[in-house]
DNA sequence: TCTATAAATGCAAATCATTTGCAAAAAGTT
DNA sequence: AACTTTTTGCAAATGATTTGCATTTATAGA
């Protein structure tokens, strides 16, 4: 599991980008920006939510972070790069993480294709969890 | 290419409802509300941009349409379900539609793996495209 | 360590996509 | 055609995200 959460040497390292950062790092599942607002106050941080944003849109910029919207929703959630692909239950809203992302096997096969030279990807995929499968409704 | 575009028995055809469905039948990619909006207002209609979002919206709830968010972008965009997977070019932005989706073969590991009940998915594909690929910067 | 300087932050105000309330118009029924 | 209910149009509201600007802070160099 390479991560290289190494803020690029052209910015500044401040104690708010590495907050936001350590955040997205103790999150499980891409969480939107106003989540990350609140747990920086909640952990005692005085942070403003504009510097959350311009952050976050750095971040995605330089591909540190990947900004994602889930069906249904209309605000972005924003997570690290291991955490682009997922399922969501359809009934209680889980969100799981697909680890090995299958999706290696496919790029061979759409570069051929398209000619394409791939760069990135990423996957939703919804359905009903195990946990929901017995539910009515 | 199965195509079931018919508007479900318990909402009422209207023309508006119609048209719009037109302009996304005729669109070879994803496009925004304000888009259809603009292409109706432009073909003579004189329909209202809430009129535009409310029926998306109903689209969308019952599967007819596809809403998805492309990178680097913030407003949604509108599809028939057969234009959900598809490949964007980082330089000149061109959307290339992925018609016979690798992903099918995946859903079965997916199924094993999490035990999810698979309904649906989406893939988004970064890269460069086969005309940009000599260019600069 | 101290200074200079550009980059970041905080705050308030602005944007802009999307949503909503309500009265008027249109669709589907009888 | 008359009736009932869904849709539409319009204007106003919402809410996420962005931006301008003065102030603070990180980093390089003396």
């Amino acid at each position: 599991m390479e991560q290289k959460l190494e803020i690029p040497k052209k910015y500044r390292i401040t104690k708010q980008r590495k907050a936001i950062l350590e955040i997205l790092e103790k999150s499980d599942i891409p969480i939107h920006a106003k989540e990350i607002f609140e747990r920086l106050k909640k952990g005692g941080w005085n942070i403003n939510l504009s510097t959350v944003y311009r952050n976050l849109d750095m971040l995605t910029k330089e591909g540190l972070v990947i900004k994602s919207y889930m069906k249904g929703e209309d605000k972005a959630r924003y997570a690290l790069p291991d955490k682009k692909n997922y399922l969501v239950c359809e009934k209680c809203g889980k969100i799981v993480i697909i680890d090995n992302c299958p999706f290696d096997k496919f790029k061979e096969e759409l570069k051929e294709v398209h000619q394409f030279e791939i760069t990135g990807h990423c996957i939703e995929v919804y359905g009903i969890c195990p946990e929901c499968q017995g539910k009515f409704s």
